[in-house]
This record gives C-alpha cells, structure tokens and sequence, in this order.
DNA sequence: GTAGGGTTAG
C-alpha cells in the first residue's frame, strides 16, 4: 500500500521555484505564494534576501499585494527596516500591507512603534480592519493607555467591527487592563462582554483575568463558575486556568483552589507547567506550603518539558518561602538553581532578600545584595534597596539603613524604600528617620493612607499628641480616608469577612462572648494587653477595648466557633493590613490555650502560630 | 495574518 506524504517544505519550495524559472515573463503576484509559505515555515533571512534579489534582477516591482507578502516574511523575520522601507517604496499601500507591518511590530517591538505603524495606515487614508484593531488594542492594554484606547473603541464602532468576536475581546482586554488607570473601566468591559453576540474561550478568559488582576476576586471567581454553566459552548482551556488560579490565591480562598486544582486535573489540563506554576503561588498564597512545594516538585520532576531551565517556577517557590519568613529555605532552592543552572534574575533576588529579612538572615542578606552586581550581573533596582533597607531596619540597624539609602544614586529612592524605612522607624521608635521617611512619602504617594498611620504609631509612642492631632487633619484636608482592617476566613468553601468593629455577622453575638472568655482565660495565663497600637488619645480602657474589635480577633474567634475540634487542623485568616502587635500576642496565646495551628497571611507576609510561638519569631 | 496566561518589594 502506497502512503502519499504531505509534500514537506524543502519540496514545496523547490516546486514553487522551479515555476519560477519555467515561466518568463513573470508576474510579480507568482512570487506571492512562495513569499506566503515562507512566512508559514518561519522561512530564513536569507531565503528571503534571495528570492527579493531574484525579483530585483528581473526588474520586477512587487505590487501592494505582494509587498504585502514580504513585508509579512520581513517582518517575522525580525528585519522591520527592511519591511519599513519596503512598504515605503510601494505606490498603492494598502490595509493589508500595513497589517503585516503591524503583526511585525507587535511581534518584536515595543508597544509605541506599534501604534505608530497604526497612526501612519490612517494618515495614508487607509482603513484599519478586523485584524488592525486587536493589535493596537492589545497595544494599549500593555500600555495602560486608556484615552487611546477609548479612541480606538470609537473608530471600532464607526467601521462596525465591535461585533467581531477578536475586536471585541481586545476591547474587553484593553478596558479590563486600564481598570487600574480608571475608576469604571472594568465596568466598561464587562458591559462590553455582555453585549457581546459572541463570545468565545478568549473572550471569558479576557474578562476573568480582568477581574483577577484588578483585585477582584469574587467576581473572577463566580464568571468562572457562569462559564462553566455554559456547558459546551465554551471549554476552559489552560489560559483560563491560569487566569482564576491568582483570584483563589488573592482571597486566600484555599479550598475553592484545591477545586480548580482537580477540576484542571480532570480535564487533563494540570501538565502544563505553567498551570503548574500558578498552582504553586495559589498554594503558597493560600497558606499551604506542602502543597505548593509539591506543585514546585512536579514541575521538575517532568522529563518531557525543558521547564527546569524555567527560571518562572523556581522564583515562585523561593517567593513563597520568602512570605512564609522561610529564608533559610528560601536561600538552599537558591542555591538548587544554581547548581542547576539556572540564571537568576531581578525578581530571583527581590523574594531571596525578602526572605532574608522575613527571618532575620541580616549577613546573609546583605551578602546575596552584594553578589547581585558582582556574581551574577543583576543591577539592583529600587525594589532590592527596599529590601536591603528592610533587612537591616528590621534588625534595628537604622543609621546603616539609611546609609545605603543616601549612597543610592543611580537608582531613584521610591515610595518602597521610604516605607521600609518608615516601618522600622515604628518598631525602633526613631522620631527623626520616622518624619524623614514620612514627608517624602506624603509626596510619592499621597493618597495612601498606611503612611500616615505609622507617623501617627510613631508619634503617639513619643506622647505627641499635638502632632498625631495635626496629621488627622491633614488627613481629613486631603480627604483620605484610614483604610478599614478587614480580616477573612474560609469555612467550607466560603469566605467570611469581618471588618474592624463589626457586628452585623449572624454569629456576632456568640463571637462576642467568645471574644469575653478568651480574655479571661488569657489574662490568667498572663497577657497583657498592648495598647501602644492605639491610636487615640484616650483611657487605657477605652484603648484596650478598641483592640478587642479588631477584625483578625474578630476571624479567629469565629473560626474557633465553626472549626470542631479534630476535623479543622489549621484556622487560616487573611488580613489586608499588617497584624498589629496585639493580635499577634493574642494569636500566640489561643494557639497554646487551644492547640490550634493559626496561620495568619497579613499584607505582606505569613504568621505560622503553634504552641505559643510565631514562625516569624517576632520578627516582623 | 488578529484577542486571553504564570514569578517580585515596604
């Protein structure tokens, strides 16, 4: 039996040209095709360079068409001059030639170039299609350039492409992007979404990665649960996986996770390593380092994939133990990647530096800083002097902080520097570094509101209570608001959040007197409460009470009331601010009392509670 | 030929 093979491409092209050669005169348009599928076959350089100097000899202008068609293979080729003044040189441009351009551009230059190959289509008077429109979309997605986009949403719905199913998932892309540039913006693209006739995989997975990446969890999560409802119109694919996996790991949502987890496993989608990778940062995120470091495990253990070579997954877990103050870990998966090696890069040291600082490892710290320029040729950037500046301010060394600060000079000292200054300041009560750090942040970053608190802890440490009365009213002036402590928990699959002094839970009540007994139970043991994180200038008694509504104690108490004994081995509670000092104490204390692991994520790192101590070792 | 994705600091 006769098998007839697929022609390969040598064979293709070899009988392409030989046309070529039988036929005199030629037309321009017979190199078109040869033109097309080298493009196809990601077709050589110089393969090109041959067949357009072929072309040339023959004395043969390329018409739009074609020029089209090599503008295409110039293009993915990574030649865009020549693509450039190719198109120039043709008399009759056409959407089509510019197309090709602009695939070009979008392929291997940067966002800007590309929108100006788009400007320069229109001003020739040529209109933009259904295949311009996604790229400069996606354009002003990465750049987060809102007014272009909403221009571009307008000449969309002036050539009537709004129904296209790509031009209107980049605009859903493009709004969604921008919703951290303007207040309403995912609003506007899920209003897009559902006026959509249409809507496909890409479409959904748009809009979920929207709400995921603006910090919208909720909603990530229950459009995922509507597209499954769909049923068979759109399957998830790994993108979308990868897309809602950071909305689980944002609300600290472990068990909705551990679903998507199996769901993907199901599907058979759990392979690729970059769902892998997501899984790692979901459970590390979520609390769950043996599950995380099982993920991290599987992505090397695969013999079929070049992933260990994969910087992506080895960052992930060495930032994960980073959060959970595990820097002696995290520093050994350094040191693994480099024995593998595996090149590190910026982000590689600002988890390892963290990591250092979560634990105190000053010296070590200090030496993997040093190595970045030295060894491995990694420039520090601003983010790695914040570390650095964490590292020895959390160790009370301020002066040599704020040494490294002064000797920062080719990199600009941001908003992360001075707030790591400033937060040392709060724990070594240092008025002067406190006020320094505060004024520049008051500049850099007006609006938020945790700087002004610290300055605040600061003051009111130091009794000035003059001072802490003149910052609430520029607090006030500016109209900024404190943000409110906001604590959750997750009990059979659904999150209970609890705010500062809230009282509108079901179980409000009962939590109260918990919350009553608790303090019984732990000033007999010894616990005294520690009203310096008080901000107000008021009664001991009074302080003390405004710490026992705070929302972490608030979450504790509930999951102590929902978790029976034995069948909930960790009570994890999320909070979107730092753990203040009294919650932290309380938390030591209740997981004695009651043996019961706490892990606690705060804004920026874990708290592992068991039998009276804290993995961070006060060191935080 | 066009659209959606993973890792980072106070």
């Amino acid at each position: 039996m006769v098998f007839l093979k697929q022609p390969t491409k040598e064979q293709e092209l070899s009988s392409l040209l030989q046309t070529l050669h039988e036929h005199h005169p030629l037309h321009p348009r017979h190199y078109a095709p040869i033109f097309q599928l080298l493009t196809r076959f990601r077709g050589s350089l110089s393969q090109a360079k041959q067949l357009h100097a072929h072309l040339t000899l023959r004395g043969l202008r390329p018409d739009a068409f074609l020029a089209a068609k090599m503008v295409a293979l110039y293009s993915s080729s990574r030649d865009r001059r020549t693509a450039t003044l190719l198109s120039r040189q043709v008399p009759c441009p056409s959407t089509l030639l510019f197309n090709a351009l602009i695939r070009g551009h979008s392929l291997f230059a940067s966002p800007l170039e590309t929108l100006d190959v788009f400007r320069q289509m229109q001003s020739h008077g040529l209109p933009p299609d259904h295949f311009s429109f996604p790229f400069a979309l996606k354009c002003c997605a990465e750049l987060q350039f809102l007014p272009l986009g909403q221009s571009l949403h307008s000449q969309c719905l002036r050539f009537g492409l709004e129904k296209d199913v790509y031009v209107g998932s980049s605009l859903v892309n493009m709004y969604a992007k921008c919703g951290y540039m303007k207040f309403g913006a995912v609003e506007m693209a899920k209003e897009l979404f559902d006026d959509m006739p249409k809507r496909n995989i890409v479409t959904w997975t748009a809009m979920i990665s929207g709400y995921s990446q603006n910090g919208m969890a909720d909603s990530a999560l229950s459009l995922f649960e509507d597209m499954k409802r769909e049923g068979s119109q759109v399957q998830p694919n790994w993108v979308t996986i990868v897309s809602v996996l950071p909305a689980c790991a944002h609300s600290a949502a472990l068990e909705q996770g551990q679903r998507i987890h199996d769901y993907a496993t199901a599907m058979g989608m759990d392979a690729h390593p970059t769902v892998r990778i997501a899984l790692v940062t979901m459970y590390a995120k979520c609390g769950n380092l043996v599950a995380a470091r099982r993920c991290f495990t599987s992505i090397l253990g695969e013999d079929d994939n070049n992933s260990k070579n994969d910087l992506v997954p080895w960052n992930a877990m060495i930032a994960a133990y980073a959060s959970h103050g595990l820097g002696a870990e995290a520093a050994t998966l350094f040191e693994d990647m480099i024995k593998t090696g595996v090149r590190p890069d910026s982000v590689t040291f600002t988890s390892l530096l963290s990591g250092c600082s979560h634990s105190g490892l000053v010296e070590d710290g200090l030496k993997y800083f040093d190595s970045m320029r030295t060894v491995y040729s990694v420039e520090p950037q601003a983010e790695h002097y914040a570390c650095v500046v964490d590292l020895l301010g959390r160790a009370g060394r301020l002066d040599e902080a704020v040494g490294i600060i002064e000797r920062m000079n080719v990199v600009e000292v941001g908003p992360s520097v001075w707030g790591s200054l400033l937060s040392a300041c709060r724990t070594f009560r240092n008025l002067e570094y406190g006020e320094m750090a505060a004024n520049r942040l008051f500049v850099l970053e007006p609006e938020n509101s945790g700087n002004y608190v610290l300055l605040c802890n600061i003051y009111a440490d130091f009794g000035k209570w003059e001072e802490v009365k003149k910052l609430r009213s520029l607090l006030k002036e500016r109209g900024i608001r404190k943000s409110p402590g906001c604590s959750w928990t997750e009990i059979n699959g659904k999150i209970h959040a609890f705010f500062e002094g809230d009282k509108s839970h079901p179980q409000s009540r009962q939590i109260q007197i918990l919350l009553e007994d608790l303090d019984k139970k732990m000033k007999a043991a010894g616990y005294v409460p520690d009203t310096r994180y008080v901000l107000h200038d008021i009664s001991e008694e009074e302080k003390e009470c405004s710490l026992k509504t705070h929302s972490e104690k608030l979450a504790i108490a509930f999951g102590l009331l929902n978790a029976s004994p034995g069948t909930v081995r960790v009570l994890r509670v999320t909070k979107n601010l730092r753990i203040c000092g009294d919650c932290h104490m309380f938390a030591k204390f209740i997981s004695n009392i009651y043996s019961q692991e706490i892990i606690i994520r705060d804004v920026n790192r874990f708290h592992h509670f068991k039998t009276g101590t804290c993995s961070c070792g006060d060191h935080w």
